[in-house]
RNA sequence: AGCCCCGUGGUGUAAUGGCUAGCAUAAGGGACUCUGGAUCCCUAGGCACCAGUUCGACUCUGGUCGGGGCUACCA
């Protein structure tokens, strides 16, 4: 990993203090901590970034580590998941992939010894008895009528539970700290839980398991971990990390809390992903319009792009909210510099060089990535009969549309200038139009200088081959849909979230790509090749817009003046609306 | 109501008692361009409020107002 510097921060500022104290000798160590109990999204993405990149920053480690303490959630398809989205995005554990369950034995001992310090006990009491006993936030709790057993009744008892003599949720170990506690998490918390299953990484050994805030600080001791670094609402809980730890003398990590990244139009949870992906709202956890890694990587977005959008959000204690366009406009910045140029067509509009012999093929010569010289060349085929886009013609434009119309001249990406001199119609729809180029502008150069005002992109129909491709939009229609107040954000989902268009003609060199490949189909945006492509159909994801100032033109004059060309998909409604023809099935 | 955390342009962030409150993005304008892309330039826009400490406060203290979190045998 590049050192990818970034803003300073109020993590890094505590750890270059304990740095100066010496706290921890110098040390630098964190951890990603996982529950595999679904699969990761961008907001985990942000937290991935930030413990590997504060480990990179100070020359430090970060542990990849399960934090695997319920089996009734966890699933080995969540590890493998887990595991290919984080070194997708770009880091590396070596071999520091730990499981929390891996600890059980050592936690049970600690238990134990907590036990024998008169510091937890065995509760017979029920979960419902337990929590109507808790107290509120105003009320203290009430005692357990079992906080008094003796050590050696708790130390018994405790090892029967474990060797599986009591049925499920019949008992439970607790910490005996104070009822009466103002932070709720210091009642007496629940420690460990009695769960007769198998454990996808531990097996069958246990039948008991521990709960989070015991768990998770032993976890970060046991592997040295100095900075502890989790979301906001773990803030609460910090003080029994504290306790246990001080209660079993071991070494003491220390915990911070960030706030976790929050996106405009973007529920982050992994319940809401999970109704969608059963109901059918999306096709999988890997659907290009969600925001998990999976879906990302599938939509065609570069791990170094999102990286970048990590480190430039920041990290800070207070809630915010992202504008989602500033993603896009991170994974535009790195696709830019990185995607070999393509033409392509998805709404195509035929047009006939009158002046170009048929059969004639010239062979044109056209930069793979302007941004980048060393990308080289690519060739492609021009003929007489060509296809544009249907949106890059009109029959009568009006002032500030500076591509095709009667009349008019605009040059061809690295071919020739052509001037339009017919609109051929039929049923009132324009199917084709009749064209001359200029010969002395052969490759797209102008000698005697005249300037056009456009460039369009084009394919010659003879060579350019078939492709679906699938055009993205936000899934929710408003930026919070979650917290429209009494109602459900099923109500939101925007039900144009997905188009797909199947009769576009592209470059043939776009079979020559593999899976998921990334590029940029000129003039449109950036896209990449679907995993569902087989040798007969092309697939493409559309990743994002390429910005469009004509679209955001031409919408304003509308009077839309909230329609983003990031958003609505205006340029593509209007245009069916217009009787170009729409050739998609939805 | 008790405990904890947090308030800097529209949005996301920087400043560590001292230059004109910086950067990014979004917005408006312009330049340039074989992508109405990219790039470059310009403009507008912010310290929640009130006291106090200090030569000096975004920064420290107190209060007010506002926002968030916490009552799982989830993490």
């Amino acid at each position: 990993m590049p050192p990818e510097e970034g803003p300073r921060d109020f993590i890094r500022d505590i750890i270059d203090e304990d740095n100066r104290t010496g706290r921890f000798n110098g040390r630098v160590h964190t951890r990603f901590p996982p529950e595999p109990n679904g699969y990761l999204h961008i907001g985990h993405a942000k937290s991935i970034c930030l413990n590997f990149g504060i480990a990179a920053d100070y020359k430090g480690l970060c542990n990849l580590r399960f934090d695997d303490t319920n089996p009734a959630k966890e699933e080995q398809e969540y590890i493998d998941s887990i595991i290919e989205d984080v070194r997708w995005l770009g880091f590396d554990w070596k071999d520091r992939l730990f499981y929390g369950s891996d600890y059980f034995q050592q936690m049970y001992d600690w238990a134990v010894q907590l036990i024998g310090a008169g510091k937890a006990y065995v509760d017979d009491q029920t979960a419902d008895e337990i929590s109507n006993s808790r107290g509120t936030l105003t009320l203290p709790g009430k005692e357990s009528p079992w906080r008094e057993r003796s050590v050696e009744e708790n130390l018994r008892l405790f090892e029967e539970m474990r060797d599986g003599r009591y049925e499920n949720g019949t008992k439970v170990l607790r910490a005996r700290i104070d009822m009466a506690h103002p932070n709720m998490n210091m009642r007496d918390p629940v420690m460990y839980r009695i769960l007769k299953l198998p454990h996808p990484h531990a097996g069958d050994r246990w039948c008991i398991y521990p709960m989070y805030d015991w768990a998770h600080g032993l976890e970060d001791s046991i592997e040295g971990i100095t900075h502890s670094i989790c979301t906001l609402e773990f803030e609460d809980h910090r003080p029994l990390y504290d306790w246990f730890l001080d209660e079993l003398g071991v070494y003491h990590p220390q915990q911070i809390e960030f706030a976790r990244l929050n996106l405009t139009y973007t529920p982050m949870s992994k319940r809401v992903f999970r109704e969608m992906v059963e109901n059918g709202t999306v096709s999988g956890w890997d659907d290009p319009r969600l925001p998990t890694i999976s879906g990302m990587r599938r939509r065609g977005y570069s791990p170094a792009g999102i990286r970048l959008f990590a480190r430039r959000i920041g990290v800070a204690k207070v809630n915010s909210t992202v504008d989602l366009d500033f993603l896009e406009h991170c994974i535009r910045e790195d696709l830019n510099r990185t995607s070999p140029r393509f033409m392509g067509v998805l709404r195509p509009l035929r047009v006939v060089i009158e002046n170009h012999p048929e059969g004639k093929v010239e062979e044109m010569e056209v930069a793979v990535n302007p941004e980048d010289p060393s990308a080289g060349s690519r060739k492609v085929h021009f003929t007489n009969e060509l296809l544009i886009e249907q949106e890059d013609f009109m029959e009568s434009p009006p002032r500030d549309f500076f591509r095709l119309a009667p009349g008019r001249e605009v040059r061809l990406r690295g071919a020739y200038l052509v001037t339009c001199r017919e609109a051929v119609k039929r049923d009132g729809r324009v199917v084709e139009l009749r064209c001359t180029l200029d010969p002395a502008t052969r490759g797209g150069n102008v000698p005697d200088g005249r300037k056009v005002k456009s460039t369009l992109h084009w394919v010659s129909a003879a060579h350019a081959v078939g492709a679906e491709i699938r055009l993205y939009e936000n899934l929710f229609t408003v930026e919070d849909p979650m917290g429209q107040a009494g109602r459900e954000y099923t109500e939101f989902i925007n039900p144009g979230s997905l188009e797909v268009l199947t009769d576009c003609k592209v470059e043939p060199a776009l079979r020559a790509l593999g899976p998921l490949d990334r590029f940029q189909f000129e003039r449109l945006g950036y896209f990449c090749v679907d995993p569902d492509t087989t040798a007969e159909r092309l697939v493409l994801n559309r990743t994002a817009r390429l910005k469009d100032a004509w679209a955001r033109k031409r919408d304003k004059g509308q009077g839309a003046p909230q329609a983003s060309y990031a958003r609505l998909g205006k340029e593509d409604r209007r245009s069916s609306e217009r009787g170009t023809g729409r050739s998609s099935s939805p």
